[in-house]
DNA sequence: AATCCGGGGAT
DNA sequence: ATCCCAGGATT
């Protein structure tokens, strides 16, 4: 298919949305953007790109800064391991590069949190190295130009659109042809209801062809989620108490308040009735969920907190400094309404 | 090879 | 409710 790279490039340039990180071939900025992206979606990484361009200018910014500091601009986008894996690169670049940012995919690779995706895109981005980026677009591009059913998330499947997309990568514009196929997947060759009627390679589309369309691609696995119950708990005084998560569990290093875990439903349901006689309020069940775990909660309001909970270390905060702790979603949603009750 | 890690928008 | 997003690390 040698009409491939034409096809999607031409209507590349005419159809490309305008978007900050696609007007510098600085690999540092590119970086930022990228693992800002991963399994994010643009409208919702945006901001965050241009608030860690205004917070972070620089490698060397970004590598003197405090992990907590990162972790609090990276609220509220989850996956916290990128933000914390980001900063630990930016020390991993100063230390083991001398300051220059990795240029080959060889070297992309050996940074922290850069996997086979964010190292082909820096490099054929900002190096014009020939190399493909394989990400949920072009899975789903590809998958339904060729008319492919080997399933996405099997060692068979990576390999073969891996192989397929570095087959097509054009060795001298590798660079519009990456952003071609990953804006084509973003913006026509949707998920659902795919406008396939202006699409810019609806004649060489082989599941348009044979009407697979809606099962490209395929994948093998369905996740499961798991249910867990806490109980979450907040003293009824000037100040917040907050606890810091560092075990290998969700939300590392970020912080809650002191906390309980009920390990069954049968446990969740027989503390909640104790700690209702103790606590003055009490929230309904909120449920929040993750790509994998379903949370049932509740905020207990008690008159008094230990210091100590649950081994680990309490830290009496004042309200005012609650803007230099890292939170989860679901703690900021729960301060958020504490506030708004009080006006 | 399988599983874990968030939050949000579209359907 | 379900899917999936400019994925990567860990086991």
């Amino acid at each position: 298919m040698a009409d491939f790279h034409l096809l999607t490039t031409d209507w590349y340039r005419q159809n490309h949305r305008d978007l900050p990180w696609r007007n510098t071939t600085d690999p540092y900025y590119i970086w930022l953007s990228e693992v800002i992206l991963q399994q994010t979606r643009v409208a919702q990484g945006l901001s965050y790109y241009e608030k860690f361009v205004r917070n972070y200018p620089s490698l060397e910014s970004l590598a003197s800064a405090e992990e907590q500091q990162v972790l609090k601009d990276w609220q509220g986008l989850g996956y916290y391991s990128r933000a914390r894996n980001l900063h630990f690169a930016a020390k991993q670049i100063m230390n083991e590069f001398e300051g220059n940012f990795p240029s080959s995919f060889r070297d992309l690779k050996k940074v922290k949190g850069i996997g086979n995706y964010t190292a082909a895109a820096i490099a054929s981005f900002a190096y014009k190295e020939p190399v493909a980026v394989v990400d949920g677009n072009v899975y789903r591009v590809l998958s339904r130009c060729f008319d492919l059913s080997t399933p996405i998330d099997t060692s068979a499947g990576i390999k073969e659109f891996q192989d397929l997309a570095q087959l097509l990568i054009h060795p001298v514009h590798p660079d519009i042809h990456n952003q071609a196929i990953m804006e084509l997947g973003a913006l026509i060759c949707t998920p659902k209801k795919p406008e396939c009627n202006v699409c810019p390679i609806n004649s060489i589309c082989l599941a348009r062809q044979n009407k697979t369309i809606e099962n490209r691609p395929v994948k093998s696995k369905k996740t499961k989620v798991r249910q867990r119950y806490f109980h979450y708990f907040i003293e009824e005084s000037n100040h917040i108490h907050l606890a810091k998560r560092s075990e290998k569990d969700i939300w590392q290093n970020l912080f809650e308040f002191p906390l309980f875990e009920s390990l069954s439903e049968k446990d969740f349901q027989l503390k909640h009735k104790e700690l209702s006689n103790k606590s003055i309020y009490h929230s309904e069940v909120i449920t929040h969920l993750l790509s994998h775990q379903k949370l049932n909660v509740v905020f207990y309001h008690m008159k008094e907190i230990n210091e100590e909970f649950d081994g680990r270390e309490v830290f009496k905060i004042d309200v005012e400094r609650l803007s230099d702790y890292p939170v989860p979603k679901l703690i900021e949603n729960y301060i958020d309404r504490i506030n708004n009750e009080r006006k």
